[in-house]
DNA sequence: TGTATTTTTCTTGTCGACAAGAAAATCAGA
DNA sequence: TCTGATTTTCTTGTCGACAAGAAAAATACA
């Protein structure tokens, strides 16, 4: 299937070809193009990209050190699982980080932030309007993104990405689990989420971001324990 | 200077090779053995290690996705500056991720936490009696990570984990510049903190926790106010 | 037929070599 | 002597090939 797809058969730049990889890979990989689990072959990702093994295995070696995917020594590697027993703690942690973060916008944005926020912002009402699930999770991981870093602070933004991208797959789950129905409601919040970093407005962004992380955590968790009542007993 | 020294002729198990030049290379990052902004060489650790440049570059991908180390495209790699202006926000993170972890330790620690928190307290106990710095930053480093581990958060978890190697490289800072004498304090505020955790009081984890970040967090600034004084201006 | 053992196959981990890109060194011209 | 172009050198990025480890397949034996 995939040595029909000789992804880029152009000449690439010298140093460019980990990066075009770990992207590509990292995107698939959280809109669950590939499924938790699957298996990731070396050789025919080589073939697939029209390169030599040794970038493809740097893109690896990155994507395990973000925990994306495993290996086994010697063995296999295979994305990571979503880690459903630790998703307490992902909520968490979720939460604590919209909070920190839509403070920290609120304090310290410039106006170019804003604009950068508003723009994302729109993008991602496209992607509603359009009904574009996958679209969807980006744009919103995106604009929270844009908005940590108004914030300011690095580690927090870092830290923040990295949550998001996690749970793009969750998301991902959620909306596939309702056939890409779109909760219009998240337009919303996101306005006034702006609104408040607009207004410098500390703690309405401090609620705000606790209670969009809230709403978010509920609605997963409401598919979750629909899913373990169907699949799993716990 | 490096090729007098082949680490290790012996026969490694295949696999091996790119984790032991990892954590040696991030100990001796970390402990400032290898300065800030110093080159590396590709060759040379190989040489040194005696293997071939594949295993080292994974390891330094590795510790470029950790932002210990940076690559100029085509050019050099070299060990990662200390971002002083990012020290304010650093601070900020590591504060509340202390206060944090703290809380969860006294809500979720289980008997074997204590063991595993008092073992490593007992260590760095040993290491300011023996006033060996390198060996109190890192198992002091050790045991704020045991006490996350016992809030059971793998994402704050490992969040704080990386703050904590960074701050590793500013702790060794300032030890260099006070001739490695020793703060006893610490000690004593390790001692109130498993207090608090043992008694499972939240409230008073939450206290100890920011006291204690926010104690060195101002010990570090005067180290650094009166470098800048002293070095630049600003 | 079922189980233990050997053989094969397949994937990963490592190696040595070569090519490209950039800096340093050399050289030419004024 | 200084400036600009050219060559050399040095480091990194990529490649193809080989070896080791483990699973799967095949074989032998009861």
């Amino acid at each position: 299937m995939a040595d029909s797809d000789p992804e880029q058969t152009l000449e690439r730049k010298r140093g460019s070809g980990v990066k075009l990889v770990y992207d590509l890979l990292r995107d698939e990989i959280l809109d669950l193009k590939l499924a938790p689990g699957s298996a990731i072959d070396e050789v025919a990702l080589a073939a697939r990209f029209g390169m030599s093994r040794t970038p493809i295995r740097e893109a690896l070696v990155r994507l395990v050190s973000e925990g994306l995917i495993e290996t086994l020594p010697n063995r296999s590697t295979m994305v990571s699982n979503i880690d459903f027993l630790g998703m307490h703690a992902y909520f968490d942690a979720l939460v604590l980080m919209y909070r920190v973060t839509t403070r920290l916008a609120a304090q310290h944005h410039r106006p170019e932030d804003l604009e950068n926020i508003r723009a994302h912002q729109a993008e991602f009402s496209d992607a509603v309007r359009s009904q574009d699930a996958l679209a969807m999770i980006a744009t919103n991981a995106a604009f929270h993104s844009a908005i940590a870093a108004a914030g300011r602070n690095a580690y927090y933004a870092g830290f923040f990405d990295r949550l998001l991208g996690e749970g793009r797959r969750m998301l991902r789950l959620y909306y596939q689990s309702y056939e890409d129905r779109l909760p219009n409601r998240f337009v919303d919040e996101h306005e006034e989420i702006i609104a408040a970093i607009a207004a410098r407005d500390v703690d309405a962004a401090d609620r705000l971001g606790k209670a969009h992380g809230e709403q978010i955590v509920e609605q997963i968790g409401r598919l979750l324990t629909r899913h373990e009542r169907q699949d799993i007993e716990l």
